[in-house]
DNA sequence: ATGGCCGAGGTACTCGGA
């Protein structure tokens, strides 16, 4: 089975490039991040003439998460539950299911915008939360993953420069604990190989020629349980979709598995 | 080739992204 995770900026601007990629990649199951439409603006039919169902968390012009399968999409849940609200909203942020032997889940954790912003400290506790959420199903036997844009580097060999994120977030002994918790309640972090260069990298800036420079940074994380990570046969992070014309900032992470 | 931001809402420009 082919599970990917793809932050793709906008399903309808990527559309024609995300029912290409699904054909010539063959993935059974992806996990989409910042969908960026309505619940009625999602492209179901498209998508079903591909094979998929589809499980969707989206509410507007911002964030939005969906989940699709051609192996099944069984007990389905919208949000992360006991997550905290921002503004008073429960954001669009996280849709899981049963996906043929797996349980999975897709993320799109908050970006904290600056150190102590309430946006921050709200990413803080949106990974608290998500922690003590998938705690059962991480100790379990069945094959269990948490994909998706986590919005935080796991270490300084996942920025291209660390000397350039000092005092920002995604790289904060905070965030990183954060992760450090996810793996402690029994989820690996399951490391893709690059393409090219020496550093699976997944995310590329628009500015400033980031992407030809591979001026990157690894935070579109595959997290799996033991029964998951040994069922793993490859994973790589799929650069050629970050280049061209209509890409997304972010690359698809793929992984194998012999299940 | 991979090239100096992009997308949504809404129709000027602001917000969010990391």
């Amino acid at each position: 089975m082919r599970i990917a995770t793809w932050n793709v900026n906008s399903i309808t601007a990527r559309l024609p490039r995300l029912l290409a990629w699904l054909e010539s990649t063959g993935t059974d199951v992806l996990c989409i991040q910042e969908t960026k439409c309505s619940a009625e603006q999602f492209p179901y039919d498209e998508l079903r003439e591909l094979g998929y169902e589809a499980a969707v968390n989206a509410s507007g012009r911002w964030n939005g998460v969906a989940l699709l399968s051609k192996v099944g999409l069984e007990d389905v849940v919208a949000g992360l539950p006991g997550g905290p609200d921002y503004e008073g909203v429960q954001e669009p942020r996280a849709v899981s299911a049963t996906c043929g032997p797996a349980r999975v889940w897709s993320v799109y954790v908050p970006n904290g915008r600056e150190v102590d912003h309430a946006h921050y400290v709200y990413k803080l506790g949106w990974f608290e939360a998500l922690t003590a959420a998938v705690a059962g199903d991480a100790a379990g036997a069945r094959p269990f993953a948490v994909l998706g844009d986590f919005n935080v580097a796991p270490t300084d060999e996942d920025v291209w420069d660390p000397a350039v994120f000092v005092g920002q977030t995604h790289v904060t002994p905070a965030e990183r604990a954060a992760l450090t918790s996810l793996r402690e309640a029994g989820l690996a972090d399951v490391v893709p190989r690059p393409l090219k260069y020496d550093r699976p990298y997944t995310y590329w800036d628009y500015r400033q020629l980031a992407f030809p420079k591979n001026k990157g940074m690894r935070i579109d994380l595959v997290y799996g349980n033991a029964p998951f990570a040994k069922a793993v046969s490859d994973a790589y992070v799929d650069r050629e979709e970050r280049k061209g014309k209509g890409a997304s900032d972010h690359a698809p992470v793929v992984v194998d598995l012999d299940v």
